[in-house]
RNA sequence: GGCCCUAUCGUCUAACGGUUAGGACACAUGCUUUUCAAGCAUGGAACCCGGGUUCGAUUCCCGGUAGGGUCACCA
């Protein structure tokens, strides 16, 4: 069987994560077939459809590593359907009716219906197994507002028909226009795809996701710094467990292992933790040379608004240890902007008085500062190249003293923060003229006290 | 409200009649370079309720309850 699917959204809004899921699982499908992925933009609301949010789709889609090998825009195709609508008349299938307009009702229009013949349609769903609806209470739904405008339903079975769609994969929300489809189908002598209908995801109320909950824009986890594969990943899994069990898998990974019967039936919490957890993953996988372009252009804006001078090795250098602190690009920026970086390229402020920790006298901390500025000035220059050897210098110092009581104030010294990362760090990527100079700073500080 | 779907830790899930109900995220505690982050170790935490079926139900069936979806001249 040669397998066709389709990424149906309609350009009615940037693209949402839920269409992107909807996307992920099609193309999953596909791929692990060899089928064909048709893209078609559902565009027959003239009021609502615009170019722009098409390109937002597509060119999000592309972003997180889809593709699709057609691609159709149902404004293009008034011809099929008028063609499809001609036919059900013309067969006594459909017929014109002159009503009222729901949205004006001194306004007569023409609507055109489906003769519902109300037969009791059962069909069956990969995921969920046989569904039957009682197509009565339907009575006869309309089709189109005329010959060349279709409404949704019949514009999506003509060109299902048309384009052989053999696999309709979507969200719950259409189990119940299915059997809707179906009729219209059946009227067309259309043949009917699988279908399989995955559960939506909820916000973390278990309600529908909407923008008042978080962001449901891909775009926006875009912006945020969220990594494509780190979202694919995430969607993905969202609602399928791969057999191996594996949780972090490549595009290639998942494509192996899926299978639509192991798509869950119920419906999951879009949970952000988890997603920053996996970009975490990814961020960490990203080669170093990348993730330092990345994080310097990152560094370069936020410290230019702060002021500070920029240098490009400095902040190259520091990109190993920027990181292990961050799960998503965005809190790079935040760091940045606090100030949290700053003592990587200029002399950092220091409060004199918080240089000695808690309990310890400033006698001590004094004293404590002489010496490690002695092992510190000992060390041959090449003990810089290594926090390891830096660390080996004072640490039998630290040891006996009391490690906090030394190390605070020298971690201080050189950074002027709170929190930072660990002194011989800095001290290893600032260098031994630096670190001496900050604690002569320090030792000056202190002695006005 | 009618119709349809669903129901395991806070969250994502494993289990396919017999298990100390497993894992991941998050959380707590401890360790590591008495800060922060990361890492490592440990810990707390779940079968919606009621009936059946069965030697035995988280698992199968029915009912209830709860949640979701849908009831357009939108898609």
């Amino acid at each position: 069987m040669n397998i066709r699917v389709r990424f149906p959204p309609s350009p009615t809004g940037f693209c949402h994560v839920g269409t992107a899921r909807m996307a992920v699982l099609n193309y999953l499908f596909a791929r692990k077939h060899g089928g064909v992925i048709i893209f078609r933009s559902e565009d027959t609301d003239k009021e609502r459809s615009t170019k722009e949010f098409e390109e937002d789709i597509t060119d999000n889609l592309t972003w997180l590593g889809l593709s699709w090998d057609e691609f159709y825009r149902q404004s293009e195709r008034t011809e099929i359907y008028r063609a499809a609508i001609h036919k059900l008349i013309a067969e006594g299938k459909a017929y014109i009716s002159d009503e009222e307009s729901k949205k004006d009702a001194s306004v007569m229009v023409k609507i055109i219906r489906l003769k519902n013949p109300g037969t009791k349609i059962t069909f069956t769903d990969t995921i969920r197994g046989d569904i039957t609806f009682d197509t009565t209470e339907l009575g006869d739904f309309a089709i189109a507002r005329a010959e060349n405008d279709p409404l949704y339903h019949l514009a999506v079975v003509v060109d299902d028909g048309d384009m052989g769609i053999t696999h309709v994969i979507r969200g719950e929300d259409h189990i119940s226009n299915t059997p809707r489809q179906i009729l219209i189908q059946e009227a067309l002598g259309l043949p009917r795809p699988v279908y399989a209908h995955y559960p939506l995801h909820l916000a973390a109320d278990r309600s529908k996701l909407s923008k008042r909950k978080g962001d449901v824009a891909v775009r926006s986890y875009r912006e945020k710094g969220y990594l494509a594969p780190a979202l694919l990943n995430y969607l993905a899994t969202l609602g399928w467990t791969a057999p191996s069990g594996k949780e972090i898998l490549s595009l290639e990974e998942m494509i192996g292992e899926f299978e639509l019967a192991d798509i869950h039936k119920s419906g999951a919490v879009f949970d952000v933790e988890k997603l920053n957890w996996y970009n975490r993953h990814y961020l960490q996988a990203l080669p170093l040379p990348d993730f330092a372009a990345e994080s310097n252009a990152i560094l370069k804006a936020s410290l230019g608004a702060r002021d500070i001078a920029w240098n490009e090795a400095a902040a190259t250098s520091l990109a190993p240890l920027t990181r292990e602190r961050i799960a998503v690009w965005e809190e790079l920026r935040e760091h940045a902007q606090a100030g949290e970086y700053d003592f990587f390229f200029a002399e950092p402020r220091l409060d004199s008085s918080r240089i000695p920790q808690g309990k310890v006298s400033t006698a001590d901390t004094i004293r404590h500062l002489e010496s490690v500025k002695q092992f510190l000035t000992a060390a041959p220059l090449d003990t810089y190249d290594d926090p390891e050897r830096i660390k080996a210098a004072v640490w039998e110092y630290a040891g006996t003293e009391g490690r906090g009581a030394v190390l605070w104030p020298l971690r201080y010294s050189l950074t002027g923060l709170e929190r930072s990362p660990d002194p011989f760090e800095v001290a290893h990527l600032i260098g031994k003229e630096a670190t001496l100079r900050r604690i002569d700073a320090a030792l000056l500080a202190i002695s006005k006290i």
